[in-house]
DNA sequence: CTGAAAGCGCTTACAG
DNA sequence: CTGAAAGCGCTTACAG
């Protein structure tokens, strides 16, 4: 374990200086610099972050909450966000939360966070009014991914909007039957976020004088399986969707799946469109909405490094562009 | 910030005893501790990592480091490998590597992890000699999800015997030209472990007396497009194969994606069988090598734990079992 | 059972 | 430009 010590001892200077030189700051010559960065990396001196953090008050670390990190969208944005992060000197800590409210609780009350980081990446998860406060309250910048939070950094996509591209896709095609497929109703962590998509979905129906049918408005909580069931489901209606529009890509091949399965043609029978544009989306030839998830990252970390740098600048609040690709999952109607 | 002092002040004890007291050590009374907890509670007390790290010499935190963490194996071996850590009150680190080799060195040579973690797991990299010796150097256990490494923790399956298994059922059924898909060969990052599936290829092809055929052996990278490009190849052979075994599920599906799209009908003129299940090969009716992914997390996960229980026990080398998942994309030869 | 004190390894005004 | 010193907030022998 070589120190502050050892460096300075063997460039005869004293640790405050070896200090000043390692950091770049001024006030130390540039001979003293140049001797003091040799001899630290002659020792292979690395400082330890612990003293450096206790000394600075900082912790040159920035946690990420997020429900779930094996999950297409999460994993993308926490991997271009780390991207982003790690070349700031920061990094990164993961609390993937799961489904579990204690460890929710435990990690917006910061617990967990606090002390621990500068500032915190909340990834597809609304907070409660009372998880925005005690969570200001710790005092770093926090961003979010996937909502708009008054006072926090963010960035997402128009969910609604985002919805009704897909469904005035389908109505375009000719469609009128057109199913949901959405994500858990009460799931505590991902409830908002569906529910924009529901929204659009029922404002363009509205908008097209389709009249609503909740039996068209199914629960796939945006896995494979729970979309296959909801497909399910819809086939066995007296008066079948024509049309699919899921919340997400893997719901939607869930549900192509299943109608395929069932010996339906698609898109001649069943057209589907779902929202990402997952990776795999362009082998299913998925037409779907499609978001920029390395952007979101990539911004949402560039966001928080500006907020770190200077505290008192606004917190943007940025809506990232979506766009519809036609693939041939999708069809005329009849 | 409240402080320990705080804490102390309120209870009316030193800081010494609150500290011993919130650590459950012996040597306080129960009506003192329970006044210390009942003070700290009140007062919202965390105690700051970095204080007690600096301290302690415990960081209390893990690193994990890997090529990627969007990528199904990688991602879901983080999220069970945290989930059974932060129980044990440990943080994770989330090093994600790319494949960049100035970062690679960095994380191996211990600057980037040095006297910031007390353990380090990798994921899917093979280390090399130097990179064992440096990191050991570093002190702290280390556990590998991918490899066996001597003097590390290990958790892995039999490469070789999953491949071996995967051409068994194809030359069983019948085949005789059994093309390959696999990773880069001159990848830094992820060259092992593509190797062994191909010696697992090659030694059950020679067991079975076929011969080898290097123009069955091809390149997918271990992405989707990179096995449709691999998969288009091998289509154009003068002689192309009647089966596919794929190093991984997700090059399985791209392979399967363009037979199907060139015409030909899986597994009718063609079988295809991966190594994974990953979540989506169930639905696409997928034969697979299945391997245990959670449980290689959580195992990982405990090893370290146990290593940092207990620093002089042995390290063991954990094998998991894989098992052969027939679905519908093999059938017989001709 | 409890406290005073040293020490962990840095950063950062403050002098000079 | 450089150094001595205080201080960050804990943990942990060492006394008592």
């Amino acid at each position: 374990m070589t120190t502050i010590r050892d460096v300075a001892d063997a460039a005869g200077v004293s640790i405050a200086t070896v200090s000043r030189a390692l950091h770049g700051l001024p006030r130390v010559s540039e001979a003293t610099r140049q001797r003091v960065l040799a001899v630290a990396a002659d020792l292979r001196y690395v400082a330890s972050p612990s003293a450096a953090s206790l000394a600075s008050g900082q912790t040159m670390a920035i946690g990420v909450v997020a429900p779930f990190v094996n999950r297409w969208f999460f994993a993308a944005v926490v991997h271009s966000a780390e991207e982003r992060l790690r070349p700031a000197g920061y990094d990164l800590l993961l609390y993937s939360l799961g489904t579990n409210a204690v460890e929710r609780q435990r990690a917006f009350s910061g617990t967990l966070l606090h002390k621990r980081v500068d500032a915190v990446l909340v990834l597809g998860l609304q907070p409660t009014a009372e998880e925005v406060a005690t969570l200001s309250a710790a005092g770093g910048p926090v961003g979010v991914v996937g909502f708009a939070v008054p006072g926090w950094c963010s960035v997402r996509i128009d969910e609604e909007g985002a919805a009704r591209c897909a469904v005035r896709h389908l109505i375009d095609l000719g469609h009128r039957r057109i199913a949901f497929i959405g994500g858990e109703p009460e799931d505590p962590l991902l409830s908002a976020l569906p529910a924009d998509r529901l929204v659009g979905y029922r404002g363009e129906l509205a908008a097209a004088g389709i009249p609503a049918d909740r039996a068209l408005e199914t629960v796939g909580g945006f896995t494979v399986p729970g979309a296959m069931a909801a497909m399910e489901r819809l086939l066995r209606l007296p008066d079948p969707p024509t049309a699919v529009f899921a919340a997400s890509d893997e719901m939607a091949m869930g549900a192509i799946h299943v109608a395929r399965h069932a010996g339906l043609r698609v898109p001649g029978d069943l057209s589907v469109v779902g929202i990402d544009d997952h990776e795999m989306s362009e082998m299913f030839d998925l037409t779907t909405v499609a978001q920029p998830v390395e952007a979101q990252g990539v911004l949402a970390a560039e966001m928080l490094l500006a907020a770190l740098a200077e505290p008192d600048r606004p917190r943007p609040s940025v809506t990232v562009p979506t766009r519809l690709v036609v693939r041939g999952t999708t069809g005329r109607a009849g």
